[in-house]
DNA sequence: TAATCTTTGCAATCGAGTTGCAGTAAATCC
DNA sequence: GGATTTACTGCAACTCGATTGCAAAGATTA
């Protein structure tokens, strides 16, 4: 497992004290987090300063970010050789009812062969409506 | 073709003056728009009046929603007999770079088998990258 | 050390979406 | 038909996530 400085000094992203504060943080969730939720847990950094923190952190590749449905911007930790190609991507399946978000990480999704010349860098595939609690 | 009136009777949506013309406006329209793009396109109607409209024709099944990577939902009349299951559905490609989105008719998309009684409402894949023009 | 560049914190702003409210129009009831 | 209720509209204000301007603090380079 690397250290936040090693995964940094790898990423070419000066080493500070938010961003390995941020960066502790995102390893250590499960889930793929918000600017709120990073917000929230770490109470004495400044909103904006985590904000150009994940913005740095997504152009030097140290995470992706995500679109779940949610409607806020969501953060992970890229895996190691992760080029943000979608190849550990899943479906997002957002309920109307509860707002909760869950992964599909079951339902298979192919390749997707893009155009000629046209260059991925991420995807997101949201799939909206009522999960098993709410549709009854 | 069916009018607007007509349109507007058989999903049980009453006719009034802002939803006429407000269908219309999509109607004519090859590209699904935009809050913005109707509010524009219709210089006298009141924005909250489109809005409230735009949801009214969703809930009727008159129209559906379409989350395109752009970050502002796009509205598209419902073809007919369409449930807005994700039926005529395909990617919608977002060039980071020149704010373009493409509407990817050749990529297949499987049918999404959903867990032990999921209800799908509504599905979007957005791609995002660099379309041909950008990725020089 | 001085000059320069980067990062940070605060406050302010942006923009899409949404809501409260009062006035008007339409539908319903007596 | 007139009164009552319900629905629709326009305006202004507000929400909330995202983003930016700016000056101070910190790090880097000459």
């Amino acid at each position: 497992m690397q250290t936040e400085e090693e995964i940094l000094k790898i990423k070419k992203v000066k080493n500070t004290a938010v961003r390995t504060v941020v960066l502790r943080h995102l390893l250590s969730q499960e889930k793929a987090q918000s600017l709120k939720d990073i917000e929230n847990a770490l109470a004495y950094t400044d909103r904006s300063s985590i904000f150009r923190t994940l913005k740095k952190f997504e152009e030097n590749k140290v995470i992706h970010s995500i679109e779940d449905g949610s409607g806020m911007t969501k953060y992970a930790v890229c895996a190691k050789g992760c080029n943000c190609d979608p190849k550990d991507l899943h479906y997002h399946f957002y309920c109307t009812n509860c707002d909760k978000t869950f992964c599909l990480f079951d339902v298979p999704i192919p390749k997707i062969q893009l155009p000629e010349n046209f260059k991925l860098q991420q995807a997101n595939m949201v799939v909206k409506g009522l999960c098993d609690n709410c549709n009854k």
